[in-house]
This record gives structure tokens, sequence and C-alpha cells, in this order.
DNA sequence: GACCTTCATGCAAACGTTTGTATACGGGTT
DNA sequence: AACCCGTATACAAACGTTTGCATGAAGGTC
């Protein structure tokens, strides 16, 4: 039923091979007869079969992208933008969602590999370990995470904690909570490493609460931790987490900047949709993903090359970051 | 270097189609070989290639997610939904971004069709002509979209809407824009339909503008539109309308719902964060993207075999809606 | 005019599976 | 002892492409 290569052929007069030739190789066929094979194809509407193809060159066509978790603000505008490049490429794109569990993600990597060219992981949860051993089998890009001989995209998060950091010094805060993301996530050192530079030069004290998990419900847990500690500020791991602190305080009666300065990170949709709107650290999420598909496909290329792009942060200064109230000290 | 059937076969001693029987039609295989041909299999990190499956049983073991905005916070969990589903059922997923344009719409579904075993098209923005035309060349299920021998899920918006206004009317609204979305989609028509009843009932004045752009954008640009209706209250197309139209009457020194009360469609993530947290008619999402998996597989197993799942939705009532205010009248 | 190139095309094998058909074996009838 | 049957396996063709090699024609060089 499906029109194939053969029909085409026989429509046009011509072998298989001169079809499949006009296709995929224009200089090897003499212009004439390719302008009679292409209108063949068109008038039968013929579509060549990218499983056979990727049969019989062993390249697929496809990218797979990898993610922890679809439904999190933070990853759909990458996924957009990551998902548009390839299609400009002519590539097509799985996606899957490993519900931020490590073996989930090990499994659909290993299920995805013979339909895939290479794929893109999103903050992946995997060790060190099993993603050098699966760069080996298929290209791999990650993103937000630095790892020796693995293609990566990092947005720099440790220099925007840090001016984080420097914002809330100036405005007066010196008992600054910094909450812990997952233990996995490179994104947590990143921070975790950032702030501990700053720590020493002024007269500020750290505390640190997590690892934690990177959800609003994650945010909500920790509020009395938080409080507890006598903090004036909060560094939350993301958004998410510092919107459920926000909702969370303002249950207990704290008020969002007034009682504690909150801080996210992701600059998601989020941070600007809620209230007070989240000062946050913006993470170049779409030039990302834009990036780590030109990555990955370089590497398809060439087999084995690889590379690190990092990517500016920057403070987004908005409603939720205030001078601490003063108290007697 | 990638290890095949032929591989196990050796390794195990028996021929290639033994092979393949034991992973697909078990009972035809000695529990003994079977298990010898398994350990060889494991031992050798054997994976079936699917596209080559695919070439011989013309089953691909794919499914393609079409979608007009993933950036948009209305798909997400939609998408996250149907991808769990079809991984349950062990299919990988392509999804595809169409920046709301039909044409890309139709050219993405074409040079899909080959790879997968069928399509969902999440609020297709196509004419019914040609989407009717793509379901015989694929299995389709279209969600929020009512159309004659294709699948659909629909949410029931219409529901919906008229629990909205009664909602509104029950305030005291009397004049009432109803925002438009974008011309072709299902739940424009749904919405407008849902309006027109309501307005006869009552002394109820329904002012209608659009349609427009689903986006936060659209919302913004209508705002002097609405103001200069004289209405006291509004339904937007969605909620990211409705944010927007909240965020520009603010500058214009309208408060919500004081001066003005707003209620969004979708209940997505936007409407809980913002501020104030919209009054929104909830949609299903996660169940339908459930849903529309579940009737796309059965309608790849049972070929041509239709159905339509209709999904409740309701009113979540929030913070952006409150009697009107008392005017000269 | 014999020879070498270059260009265009045909031929056939290969990619990794599945599956209809054939074969071999052992056990049960009669 | 001849037969049939069921079970387990092997054989080979097929799925739709690509691609190295062979073939042939046309044109250029000496």
């Amino acid at each position: 039923m499906p029109v194939t290569i053969r029909d085409v052929a026989k429509v046009s007069g011509v072998h298989v091979s001169t079809v499949s030739r006009a296709f995929s190789a224009a200089h090897l066929v003499n212009p004439d007869t390719r302008a009679r094979v292409l209108a063949a194809a068109e008038e039968l509407g013929y579509r060549p079969n990218r499983a056979a193809r990727a049969l019989s060159t062993s390249r697929t066509g496809n990218l797979g992208l990898i993610v922890a978790d679809i439904a999190n603000p933070f990853f759909p505008p990458l996924l957009k933008a990551a998902q548009a490049q390839a299609r400009a490429r002519d590539y097509h794109v799985f996606i899957a969602d490993t519900d931020e569990q490590a073996r989930v993600e090990e499994e659909l990597i290993r299920s995805m590999a013979k339909q895939v060219d290479g794929a893109v992981l999103v903050a992946p949860r995997l060790t060190n370990r099993v993603i050098a051993e699966l760069a080996q089998e298929i290209p791999l890009v990650v993103i937000n995470r630095r790892l020796r001989g693995v293609s990566g995209v990092l947005m720099d998060v440790g220099a925007g904690t840090r001016r984080a950091m420097e914002h809330l010094i100036g405005l007066g805060h010196r008992e600054i909570v910094v909450l812990g993301g997952p233990a996995r996530a490179w994104t947590s050192g990143e921070i975790e490493r950032a702030t501990e530079h700053r720590a020493e030069d002024h007269g500020v004290r750290i505390h640190r609460v997590g690892p934690n998990p990177p959800t609003e419900e994650g945010g909500r847990a920790v509020v009395e931790q938080v409080v507890a500690t006598g903090a004036t500020a909060v560094l939350a791991h993301n958004d998410l987490v510092a919107f459920g602190l926000v909702r969370r305080a303002a249950e207990l009666g704290l008020g969002v900047p007034g009682d504690l300065s909150v801080i996210g990170v992701d600059n998601s949709h989020v941070a600007r949709y809620s209230s007070p709107a989240l000062t946050t650290v913006d993470m170049p999420v779409a030039e990302a993903g834009r990036g780590a598909v030109d990555l990955l496909l370089r590497s398809v290329d060439a087999a084995g090359s690889t590379g690190t792009v990092t990517l500016e942060t920057s403070l987004v200064v908005r409603d939720s970051t205030a001078p601490p109230r003063i108290t007697g000290a």
C-alpha cells in the first residue's frame, strides 16, 4: 500500500538505485533524469522510509531528549528550543520523562540507543560513571553537568549565585540560608561552591539546609527549618522551591520580602507569575537547548569529538528581596 | 560493532529465527532453548533493533505527539501524562512543536507518518478537511476537536464555561466580555456556544472580543477594548490571556477583582502562581493525555476503530472574581 | 582509430528483523 | 511396521533503503 522507492523507479523508468541517488546524492545523477524522478515521486506522494534508510546507513535522523520532569516549568522552553533546532536540521526528536529516577533514566537511554543518533540529557540524575559508560555507546550531550570526555552545556549558575549573594549582602542580610537541591544535581554543587567563597569575605553566616526535592512541596517542607536558623534571607534551589517557600511562609504569617527575602533560580514562568514576583537567577534555557542540539549533531558527524559550552547567567531582581527588618541585634 | 540477533544465535548455537521467536513468540520455542538464548542475549547485551523490526512488521512502536506550543503552560502536564502512558505500553514518543502554524503541523505529521504507528494532535490548528485526510493515512487522535470519523478526546469546556458564567452572574455581573481565542480552535467555538445560551436567560449582556492569540501578549493587547465595553467581568480564552489581562489592567490602574473580575481557562500553573490567583475552568489535561494514548493504541491494534471520550471540567474559584463595584446605574 | 576518462546508470549485496514453509524427530495409533 | 501428528527447529524470502562495483556511452587525446 505505501509507496516505495520501487514504485517511483517504475513510474520514472529508472532503477531504484537511481531514485535513491536522486534524493540523497543529487550530483551523481543527470539533472534531467533527476527531474523526472522527482516529478514521479511528487505525483505518487513518495516519502522515503526513514527506518529503512536507518537500517542501511545506521543513521536514524532522530535525537533523544531526556528530561527529569516535563511538567517542571524549567524544562518546556528548553525542550521547545531544542526541538526547533533539531527540526531545522531535519532531525526528529524523541522525548522521555524519567520522573526524576536515575534507574529509569538509564533504561530509557539504553532502549532508545538504537533509534537515535544521539541524546541530550537535561540535568541528569545518573552518576558520572554511568553517564560516561553510556557515552561510549552513543553520542551524548549533558546539560548542566560537567563530565570529562562528555560534551556538555553549562549554565554558569555559580556566577549567578554569587551575584545573588552580593545582592542579599548589599541589602544588609548577614544570616542567609542556602537551600540544597537533589544530592546528585550539578547545580547543587555549583551553588554550594559559589556560596562558600562569599561567606568568608563579609561577616556573613551561611546556613545550609537540604538536600531537598526540587519541587514546590520541597519548598513548603523546609520553611520551619529555615525560620529556625534565624536567617533573614533564603537562596532557594529553584523557582518552584522558592514559590513553595513563599506560599508556606505566608500561611505561617511571614511576609516576603518583609520578614524574609527569597531568591529563586531558573527565571521560569513561575518567577514572573508569582506574587511577589521572584528575584531569581536567570538561566538561558532556550539557548542551552539549541546549543545542546548543535553540539550533539557535531559529535554525531565527527564521531568522538566533544566540547563544552558555558552560558552566562544573570540576576533578575524583582519583588521578593528587600533589606532585612531591623531587630535588636 | 553493535550486537545483533545473529551474534546471539551463534553464541547460543541456534538459528536466528529461533532467537527471534524466543523474544517475540515464546510459546513456539522449547523452554530450555529459550533460556539458553536469553542467557546469551543477556551476556552479549543484545537489544533488538526497532528500526529493523519495524521494517518487517510495519509496526514501529513509536507515537507522535504534535502540539502547538510546548512552552504554553497548558501543554506540559498533558505531554508528561501522554508520554508516561505510552512508555507503560512500551511505546516511544516523538514530540513536535508546530509554533501554532497549520502548515508546519501538516508537514510534521506527514514527515513523521512512516516512523510512527499513530499520532496525537493536541488542539490542532488544521482545518477539518486536512485532518480527516491525514486520518486516512495514519491513525490519529485529536484532543479538543470534534471530528466525524476521527478519534477524539474532548474536555467539556462548554460545561465549565457555563458554570463560569453562572458564577459571574451569581456575583451580580450583568455586562460580561467573552474573549475569543484563535479562530480555528475548537475551544473558541465551544465557549462561544456555551455563552450564547446564558445570555438570554438573565438580563445579561455579552460583549464579544476577538479572535485573539492565546498568549499573555494577546491578553495585554485587548484590555483597552474590554474596558471600552463597560463590562465588569471578562471570561478569557485561557489562563495565559487572563494573566496578561490582569497585568496590563494593573498597569492602567485597574484592580482585579476590584474593578474587573477575570476568569481564565485551563487551570494551568499560571492560574495558581499568579496574583491574584485566577478563578479558572479546570481542564483535566493529564487524563486527556492518557486517554488520547489509550485511544490511539486501540485504533492501532484494531485498524479503523474510532471513539470519542469526553472529560468533565469544573470551575475553580480563586481570587480574581468578586461582585462588581456598585456604580450609579 | 585505439585508448583512457568521465559521467550516468544498472546490478546486487547488505543492514537486522520477522514469518511462512519445510524438515526432523519422537511417540501414539492401528 | 507403516502411518500420522505435534513439537521444535532450520531455511529463506521479504521489508525499503543505500552503496560499492560493473557496465556502457560519449568525448578527448595522441
